[in-house]
DNA sequence: CGACCGATCGTCT
DNA sequence: GACGATCGGTCGA
C-alpha cells in the first residue's frame, strides 16, 4: 500500500491517467475518522481544447483557477447546488487537466460512510455516482485547492490490477453541451464491479 | 422496473 | 438571471 506521488499526477496524458486511476484507493481522514474506497469509474477532462471541461478555451475564473495548479491538487466544485464533485488535477501547472472520480467501492470505515450517507444497509453500489462518492468519503468544497500529497485526502496503490478485458471506455455522462467532444471515450469503468455498466 | 421531477446555490454572463 | 460533470423520491405500469 503506497501513496501515489507527484510524478504520477504530473504526467501529460490525462486520458491514460484516468484509466490508471481505476483500481486505486481513495483514503480520507477527517476528525480521526478514516474511510477508504476503491475507484471503479472515472472521467478525463482533457485541457483547454476539451469542450466538456470547465477550462475549455483557457477559461480562467475563481472557480477554475484550481485546475491550473500542478497535478496532485484536489479540485472540488458544487454541482446543482447540492453535490460536491471530487476531481484530481493532473498534468503540470498551467495545463488545466483533471479526472472526475465518479464511483468507488467502500473498503474501510463502512460505518462512517453509512452515517454520512444517512443509510443503514451495505450495498455494493453505495458509492455509485460522483456526488455520493464525495459525500460518503466526507469530501467537500472546502478541500478544493488542497493537495493529494497531504494526509487528509490521498490516493494509494495496493497492487490491485484491473483485468484489461473488464476495463471499458465510454462517452462521458451529462456533457451533451460539448458538441462532438461529448462523444469522446473518456469515461472508464471497471465493468466487473457489479451494478455499473 | 423506467420516467419524471424537485431540490438548491455558486458561478458566470 | 439562468443553468449545471446529480441524486433520490415518487408515480405509473
Amino acid at each position: 500500500m503506497e501513496k501515489l506521488g507527484v510524478e504520477f499526477y504530473q504526467r501529460q496524458d490525462t486520458v491514460q491517467l484516468a484509466r490508471e486511476l481505476i483500481g486505486k484507493i481513495i483514503v480520507t481522514r477527517f476528525d480521526s475518522f478514516t474511510t477508504s474506497a476503491r475507484i471503479v469509474e472515472t472521467e478525463a477532462y482533457n485541457g483547454i481544447k476539451d469542450r466538456a471541461s470547465h477550462a475549455f478555451g483557457g477559461r480562467h475564473t475563481n472557480r477554475t483557477r484550481i485546475m491550473y495548479l500542478p497535478g496532485g491538487t484536489i479540485y472540488v466544485y458544487l454541482c446543482y447546488g447540492i453535490h460536491h464533485l471530487f476531481n484530481v488535477v493532473t498534468n503540470v501547472a498551467d495545463e488545466p487537466h483533471a479526472v472526475l472520480i465518479r464511483s468507488a467501492v467502500g473498503m474501510k470505515g463502512m460505518d462512517t460512510i453509512l452515517n454520512r450517507l444517512g443509510k443503514s444497509s451495505l450495498k455494493h453500489d453505495l458509492l455509485k455516482g460522483p456526488g455520493v462518492v464525495s459525500k460518503g468519503l466526507g469530501i467537500t468544497i472546502a478541500a478544493t485547492g488542497t493537495s493529494l500529497l497531504d494526509n487528509q485526502i490521498a490516493l494509494h496503490d495496493d497492487g490491485y490490477e484491473v483485468n484489461t478485458a473488464s476495463l471499458i471506455a465510454t462517452p462521458r455522462i451529462g456533457v451533451d453541451y460539448a458538441g462532438e467532444d461529448a462523444l469522446l471515450p473518456y469515461r472508464f469503468v471497471n465493468s466487473t464491479t457489479i451494478g455499473l455498466k
